[in-house]
DNA sequence: AGTCTGACTAGTA
DNA sequence: CTACTAGCCAGAC
């Protein structure tokens, strides 16, 4: 029985110790930096990796991502697509078709899992 | 401790 | 254009 068990690490920032977790830190910077997307824009995960001095560590953007469905304050993971403004990670909410129906509740068209203008509706981070 | 995977990206063939 | 590889780094087994 092929049955993957793929744990979030969200588990571990809900267990978030105050004494300091550097793991903790890295994951923080990520969701710092995504609610600062402003409502209708999107970013990339190379772009947060980027701003935050890990450039070529997008993947672990993406991983932070994961746990970002319940931090608080919440986080607009669906503002967040990857370099070519694909839903990549649509199949990780609650539903595929929630990120891009997100999307479009915030002005942001998207046609066959891609954002339309990606280019123009790209907010890259400090 | 070694191996595999992953919401990525850039480069090469 | 597509296919594959390497780098990246944390977590699960």
């Amino acid at each position: 029985m092929p049955a993957k068990k793929k744990s979030h690490p969200s588990e571990k920032i809900k267990a978030l110790s105050p004494s300091g977790k550097k793991d903790n830190n890295f994951f923080s910077q990520v969701y710092e930096v995504a609610r600062q997307i402003p409502k209708g824009r999107v970013t990339s995960y190379g772009a947060i990796a980027e701003c935050l001095g890990t450039k070529g560590s997008a993947r672990m953007v993406g991983w932070a991502m994961n746990g970002a469905h319940q931090v608080k304050p919440r986080v607009p993971a669906h503002r967040v697509v990857n370099r070519i403004g694909m839903l990549s990670g649509k199949h990780h909410f609650g539903h595929p078709q929630r990120m891009q129906q997100l999307l479009e509740k915030e002005g942001i068209k998207v046609k066959n899992d891609q954002v339309v203008d990606f280019a123009k509706k790209f907010w890259k981070p400090e």
